[in-house]
DNA sequence: CAGTGGTCTAGACCACTGG
DNA sequence: CAGTGGTCTAGACCACTGC
């Protein structure tokens, strides 16, 4: 009964050049076991923070071998979409870890670490409905005018606000969303975006500049019209490289820096 | 003659405990194999471009099976120190290749490709051996005084400027460069430290701050004086994390901007 | 066609967690 | 102690490359 990949006898596991038999497309049989797996996670099987069945349960599911499964999850686990822990099982990838945190926030302070200066104080200067812009609704792969929410909100850090930043989400995704739950939440933004509305964060593109202050930023921030603010654009995909988010962000750099590592 | 790593029995596969019976640490096989390789390719018995060689015969050089072989060079592949080619070999990653070049420089276009601009022109302002400051010399693992090697130079893309940067250098490792060779070589700068010097970068780290054009750095880039810029702090690493590189630059923002992706 | 990396399996054993 | 992920092996076959 376990299945015999690539053999097309009887008994034969999944067949897996069958898939597409059309195109010369080969797809590895562990590729598809991941999709499978991506589909159900996408699907809200299996919650942020929960475990998933064990390589063995999966195995059987799908009529595969266990090292299949292993090299399935470990593509899955490599992109951050689940973590193993030995000896307990595998889970869904959640913001709300305590070592991840602050994931896709590169902002660091220049001396010391930044567990240091304690988790950044948050301050919801306006939280409102609007029509998306051109530049919002293609970037959100939204159509004009749709409805999104906008917030506006000042981080800052040892009490000094260091980052103004708006942000945008599709209205859709995000009824109800409101100035309290922005500000009050414990934790990073992007958990409550899952407790709340049930919308997992997967992966970012951020474009960086140098602008200089405007009125408006400057008096947020404290600073001096026309300082130079690093300017961080953020596109932030859900499962499917949907875009379910746009930021802004203006950062102060004289006390912190943007880290980044190349690999 | 062949290696036979912390195998302590005659016909078991090698013991894998045994490496440092003292501490508790465990260490699997394959990340034994993997120093093992990544020791040959510090030492140079593979230059890069070249094939290493094939995973049956590392499996008879170190005694181990196949697999085991096979998962150390995926994780070297993943740190992008070899690249594996299907029906060919495995190779010694280089900065010579097409396909990843300016793999570090994260700078784009807002509009198109990268490729359409072609590559960037580069003008060497001076080349000179000067001694470490305390802060170069910190940055780069050497002590204050020792000699460094200083490059200034300007990058422009379709003839507008774009980039002006500094390198310090270990002038151990760097003895004799020119200015001729770091502006007339044929592809990037970090493939020239390959072929002329042996030295291959690995990783690197920024840090990334705005700031605003001081008179010589607006006169380089024909910009007004105090114009943001993009300054971009980098320390390149060599194979045992040795750095081996220090590069300030600054980039005008206004038709490029610093593109980077979250996982 | 031989040689390379890539996939898949089956089974054994190890390390870690928690009841 | 049972259950989980982690390692290792041996062997089969597939996909790709180049002679």
């Amino acid at each position: 009964m376990a299945a015999t990949p690539a053999s097309n006898a009887e008994n034969g596991p999944a067949d897996v050049t069958a898939v597409s038999s059309a195109t010369p497309a080969f797809s590895p049989l562990y590729q598809q076991i991941k999709s499978l797996i991506l589909q159900s996670l996408q699907a809200g099987e299996w919650k942020p923070g929960e475990a998933i069945p064990s390589e063995m349960d999966l195995a059987a599911r799908f009529r595969v071998s266990q090292g299949t499964v292993r090299k399935a999850i470990d593509e899955l686990a490599g992109e951050n979409l689940v973590v193993r822990r030995q000896g307990k099982g595998t889970f869904v990838a959640t913001h709300s870890e305590q070592q991840v945190q602050y994931r896709f926030l590169k902002l660091m302070p220049d001396s010391g670490d930044r567990d240091d200066e304690g988790p950044a104080q948050r301050t919801v200067v306006e939280c409102k409905r609007v029509r998306a812009t051109a530049d919002v609704a293609r970037l959100l792969a939204l159509r004009s005018g749709d409805a999104v929410v906008q917030v506006r909100r000042v981080l800052a850090f040892g009490g000094v606000p260091t980052i103004v930043e708006d942000l945008w989400l599709p209205g859709n995704a995000f009824k109800g969303i409101s100035a309290e739950q922005v500000a009050g939440y414990h934790g990073p933004t992007y958990a409550m975006f899952e407790e709340e509305f049930g919308v997992r964060m997967v992966r970012a593109e951020e474009r960086i500049r140098a602008v200089a202050a405007d009125p408006q930023q400057a008096e947020l921030l404290k600073v001096e019209q026309g300082t130079p603010l690093l300017s961080v654009e953020r596109v932030a995909f859900t499962y499917n490289d949907a875009p379910m988010e746009l930021r802004r962000g203006f950062y102060r750099t004289d006390t912190h820096h943007y880290r980044n590592e190349l690999n």
